[in-house]
RNA sequence: CGGGGUGUAGCGCAGCUGGUAGCGCGCCUGGUUUGGGACCAGGAUGCCGCAGGUUCGAUUCCUGUCACUCCGACCA
């Protein structure tokens, strides 16, 4: 321990989350600061693993029959108006560009918080019939959120996301649509993110401006706090009929379709780093991590150590994304510098092993040594990667449910949650009333109705009136 | 939007009872090193966040502003 490590050294993580938290953005060169407040750059690492996260969901849209779109950035304000609830929700938050070319224009125009809008009004100008049906559609874009609080990935001005957009002949085929895609980001979320989710449904106070019902994946932080991570919307056929969007059905009478919309964006990135990091820095679940393996020579300049690291790295180059760190920083540097940066296994190669025909292969998580022979490379890397993947996943699973309460009475939700923060689960009558006085009391809101049911108790905690469905409440980001 | 904190070299910071700046790390060059953040020697780098004000003179004092950050409110 020197100088030079306490200068670099990132916040350990139970003593000050969210500077460490900051600390890994920068640090982990993921991101950096843009001109303006709450625009964020994303360096090539931090790009890098939304880039990987793009191309693992896009596959999964286009397999279930998604096609993908660019919409205009612009939504003229009469277009933005058209659904009450819709432009009451996002109208606060939204910027606006009223000069072009030096000219005031004649109709101001946001940039696009969500693009609900300009995909109905395309959605008018060509659909006409029942054949039509369903438009699957799909977009890669930012949007911009006029937010006073900004944070790197989880709440920034602009911020990059995908979001899906159908109309469906039916009700229920949206409906289904709707829950298709909440699996699929909870499937991506466990079985590549490794983060545990929570499925279910946001309460009417939660629910996005203009849906019929919101569906919503939760999961939980190192902290304890709940981080929303994709949402998925049933529209039914609100938004069809407020911009007029209609076709002819098979029995010849004109129909307003019924829409679905669902998104994830790169505050998905905010929920790796904080589910899965630590005191050394990142964690990256080796499906999306830009570097699987990195190579560290060690003793270089002898002759023969970089020709079998690059060797290696031709080898690996075959199965796994591999850098040879080649630089002329220590090894030591190496090993932290990496670690910091969430690559999931370092491979040591130095003389000695090269005598040996082995390597040393380091699992991030554990920090695990194995000496491997050369030859097994190609089932030894696969098997460790998987190895820590399941881990992190297994640990992080175990946070939530040491963090996880279950409440029968106001007193039991007050003393939960003036603790650590957790989820807490209990009954609800379904009353606004009772949901607002979670927060005022408690400081929690809903995250969700969860799909699977508990009986914790009979009746709600706050009013004593018989419970209707069981809530998971939380503090969110 | 309210309250607190911070803006000085790429990063982290010091300095200033007013006289235009310094340390550590990093960076560049050369050499020695290399299995957990190496060492020696030499070198480069500053509109002291920005704008006003006070002053002979402001990085320093005052006002405003912007940015970052934390806490709250708001918010998907």
């Amino acid at each position: 321990m020197n100088n030079k490590k306490l200068v670099e050294a990132i916040t350990p993580i139970n003593e000050d989350f969210t500077q460490w938290y900051t600390d890994i953005c920068l640090k982990a060169e993921l991101v950096d600061y843009g001109a303006v407040k709450g625009c964020m750059i994303l360096r090539p690492y931090g790009y890098a693993i939304w880039e990987n996260i793009t191309h693992i969901m896009d596959g999964m849209f286009k397999e279930t029959g998604h096609e993908n779109v660019a919409m205009p950035l612009f939504i003229p304000e009469s277009l933005l108006q058209k659904e009450k609830d819709h432009v009451e929700g996002f109208a606060p938050e939204v910027a606006w560009v009223t000069i072009g070319g030096g000219e005031e224009l004649e109709e101001r125009m946001c940039v696009r918080p969500t693009s609900e809008t300009l995909f109905c009004d395309h959605f008018a100008h060509v659909l006409h019939s029942w054949r039509d049906l369903p438009m699957l559609y799909n977009q890669w874009c930012s949007v911009v959120r006029w937010e006073k609080t900004t944070r790197p990935f989880l709440r920034s001005r602009e911020f990059w996301w995908q979001e899906g957009h159908t109309i469906h002949e039916t009700r229920e085929e949206a409906i289904a649509e709707t829950e298709q895609q909440l699996n699929a980001y909870a499937d991506f979320c466990e079985n590549y993110l490794k983060i545990p989710v929570i499925k279910g449904r946001k309460t009417d106070k939660e629910k996005f401006a203009g849906a019929e019902a919101t569906y919503t994946i939760e999961a939980m932080m190192h902290d304890g706090k709940a981080l929303q991570s994709a949402t998925s919307h049933f529209f039914g056929d609100g938004f069809s009929r407020a911009f007029d969007v209609t076709f002819t059905g098979r029995d010849n009478t004109l129909q307003y379709p019924h829409q679905t919309s669902w998104g994830i964006s790169t505050r998905i990135v905010g929920a790796i780093i904080m589910t899965h990091g630590d005191d050394e820095g990142l964690i990256l679940p080796p499906a999306i991590a830009p570097i699987q393996v990195v190579i560290i020579p060690v003793a270089s300049h002898k002759p023969g150590v970089l020709e079998k690291a690059a060797e290696l790295k031709t080898r690996l180059k075959k199965f796994v994304r591999v850098k040879l760190d080649d630089s002329d920083n220590s090894p030591g540097w190496k090993f932290s510098q990496w670690e910091m940066k969430g690559v999931p296994l370092r491979l040591e190669i130095g003389p000695k092993d090269i005598e040996q025909n082995q390597c040393v292969l380091v699992r991030r998580d554990t920090r695990e040594k194995t000496f491997v022979a050369l030859d097994e490379l190609e089932t030894k890397i696969p098997e460790l990667l998987n190895a820590l993947a399941d881990n992190i996943y297994k640990t992080a699973l175990e946070n939530r449910e040491r963090r996880t309460v279950a409440c029968t009475d106001m007193e039991q939700v007050l003393a939960a949650a003036s603790g650590d923060n957790c989820f807490i689960k209990a009954m609800w009558c379904g009353d606004d009333a009772c949901e607002q006085a979670m927060k005022d009391k408690a400081g929690l809101s809903s995250r969700c109705m969860p799909f699977e049911q508990e009986q914790i108790s009979e009746v709600c905690p706050v009013c004593g009136k018989p419970a209707k469905s069981m809530v998971v409440w939380g503090k969110a980001y």
